[in-house]
DNA sequence: CCCGCTTGCTTGTAGCTGTCAACAAAACAG
DNA sequence: CTGTTTTGTTGACAGCTACAAGCAAGCGGG
């Protein structure tokens, strides 16, 4: 059934279904290029010529291309057509606790150039840095930039997408996208990163993750954020910001106090600094005395170091727990886990899934657990994907 | 923006648009009765003759009729419209675990007749029952009733509507729905009594609630089920069903073994066995000296006894540590609770907003924790909800 | 009492959209 | 080279909403 907003009176004109129809003829072509007008028709059940007329608009409009003839079934061959991904559209910006990461990538999510600096903890100067930046990129690349995505490990207001509160660098209130968008002159979509990780999941993962419609994706780092795909879309709640799963309480005692200073939340269990910190306690080293990263510590593993490994299979423990609690309360399709954790994913999928069976007391089917599909960057895609993933949404060539 | 399934290839056609449109108008009619066709085109920003084509469908179709004019606003005075609401429509079976409710109503939920009879834990002896009184219903009123809803507290598969798992009568895998289809003759729609609850209260709760987008419904029963909205849709996940919340690890060490076993769940610290448990620890009464029922304790409480009291703002606690765990990952508009608890909502209610706003432990703003608006029968009318809101979301003239 | 004014509803035409049938284009098979 | 198959295009037709004009029904002032 189709899903309709009846209560705001969102009502349906002759052109709303074209609309409808356009965005799924360009997510067709974006899915299975390359493909032929006469595919999409089958497929879609729309008549052959509805299709020639909703593509020779999305030529118009630039979006979408013919390459020239493909393979004979027997009859005239189909004329293919693709994305026209001719340069760079989107510009993703990662804002992160320790590395700010700006790139610009084409229509297809295809990142052409990557450039990153220190973040500064002080906001004016990040801003700052982070504009100075844009406007280069902008400028160099004439006017063919269509908007800039920030994801960034804080809670956004969905309606206004500026940051509410980012922990790590105790920023409150600031209006983010409003004065990038000053500075920039260009639209500016901010979200959190686990929120915008989960949206590049959806339009950029790869097919089995695509073609879920309702997941979860966790996303560990210095925090733990989540982001909730519902039906194929972000969910993002409506005070403040969804997706904040990570401060669920699932317990007592946790080896390290949250960004706000419980012991008891998922993120105290089950974070980068909560490995970090078993990993200390384990090798009996005092606070302060050894600095190593996450990064390092996930290296000692697959080295084989025990404490390191140890480290990582007791949180894997803890972020089991908590994604149970999700399965249970969402009983999603698919969960997914993504951050620097992955890279030791053979390690420790044995004791998520464990966890995971384990407290799923009843009788259901537990949900795949699967690590991300997105590569490296999980949260650079969520960035661009915050651009890309609108223009895909609601293509309006009047 | 419209919610889109582009996934899945439902195109748009152009009769889709009426259908969108009908059941817009319906609903205007629905909540804002009696209202006059020129203000749902105000509001709607549908054209008057649009909204009258819309409701000529809708009149002879037998859903809306006219009752007469009403006051001049200076003018010609409105033909005002209302849901026809002649006679029954629906059977609503509320399942409970000791009484199981029957009880038919017209089109705008209004109870007509009800009956109940003690639930027997052999599924055959309750289905047996329940299909007789039924055909005698649909007999009496001669084909004019639609369809039954089942509510009942165990897992329920969306996709057929058959009986996952019910664990107070250890029900596993049964076909209800197909079965009492068979036997009944009459379309059938089963679902959990905490998901039923919940669409209830957005199609029929005080508009406070009917207005909100996203909220949580949080029942209270012998176990704890949660049933979710989302986008003014109730959420029922893929696997299985969703809303399982009840059973999501808040901690260690509850006062019972949830219906799975485990001490760790929310439905082992928050339930109504939970609140009798600390109370007879409280009066000291072993286990099984003295049966207590949960609506005396509340009774207890509500004269003054203070181990009933204790007992139940100690329940009302956790209830709030689970209902923060909510609020931080879905940041739902309003989180409402239901069930016999809710008769001693002024006991509790502090002891509920004190540990929600202790546990979120963001700047966020805490959702609204609400009782429930739909009186004595949340299940019942969420049973009832089953057969009219899927005849209000769909509404085919052709 | 009549007239203009306002508001509610209906009717007929125009513009947009998808369907359908007919047709042209391009390859294949015999 | 002809008949068949598949692909894409074109023009007539039906369904939908928008818009404008007209009818209906009450109000209020002279």
């Amino acid at each position: 059934m189709r899903r309709i907003n009846l209560k705001r009176a969102n009502v349906a004109r002759p052109n709303t279904i074209r609309d409808i129809n356009r965005q799924i003829v360009l997510n067709f072509v974006r899915e299975r290029e390359p493909i032929s007008r006469s595919e999409i028709a089958h497929e879609t059940e729309l008549h052959r010529s509805t299709i020639s007329l909703i593509v020779d608009e999305l030529k118009e409009y630039g979006l979408v291309e013919e390459i020239g003839a493909g393979e004979s079934t027997g009859g005239r061959p189909p004329t293919l057509l693709r994305i026209r991904a001719a340069g760079p559209v989107a510009i993703g910006i990662d804002l992160g606790t320790a590395r700010t990461i700006i790139a610009t990538s084409d229509i297809a999510g295809r990142v052409l150039e990557q450039e990153e600096f220190a973040t500064n903890t002080d906001f004016k100067k990040t801003f700052d840095h982070i504009v100075d930046r844009v406007r280069e990129l902008n400028k160099r690349n004439k006017g063919a930039l269509e908007g800039v995505g920030i994801s960034l490990p804080g809670l956004v207001d969905p309606a206004t997408g500026n940051t509410v509160y980012v922990p790590h660098f105790k920023w409150h209130d600031v209006a983010l996208a409003k004065e990038m968008e000053a500075a920039t002159n260009l639209p500016v979509t901010a979200d959190n990163d686990a929120n915008a990780a989960a949206l590049a999941e959806l339009w950029f993962g790869r097919p089995e993750v695509r073609e879920t419609r309702d997941f979860i994706m966790v996303l560990v780092e210095e925090g733990l954020g989540t982001g909730i795909v519902f039906d194929g879309q972000v969910y993002r709640g409506e005070l403040g910001s969804a997706g904040e799963f990570g401060h669920m309480t699932i317990g007592a005692g946790a080896p390290i106090a949250c960004a706000s200073g419980s012991y008891n939340c998922w993120e105290s269990f089950a974070s980068e600094r909560a490995a970090v910190a078993r990993y200390m306690k384990l090798a009996g080293i005092k606070n302060g005395h050894l600095k190593l990263n996450f990064v390092q510590l996930v290296q000692h593993a697959l080295e084989g170091e025990p404490n390191a490994r140890t480290a990582l299979r007791e949180t894997a423990h803890y972020l089991g727990v908590g994604i149970s609690n999700l399965i249970k309360g969402l009983s999603p399709q698919a969960v997914i886990v993504s951050g620097s954790i992955v890279r030791a994913w053979p390690l420790i999928v044995e004791d998520i899934t464990e966890a995971v069976a384990e407290n799923i007391c009843l009788g259901l089917p537990p949900a795949r657990v699967i690590a991300s599909t997105l590569g490296a960057q999980p949260t650079l895609m969520g960035a661009l994907s915050l651009v890309l993933a609108s223009k895909f949404a609601s293509v309006q060539t009047n």
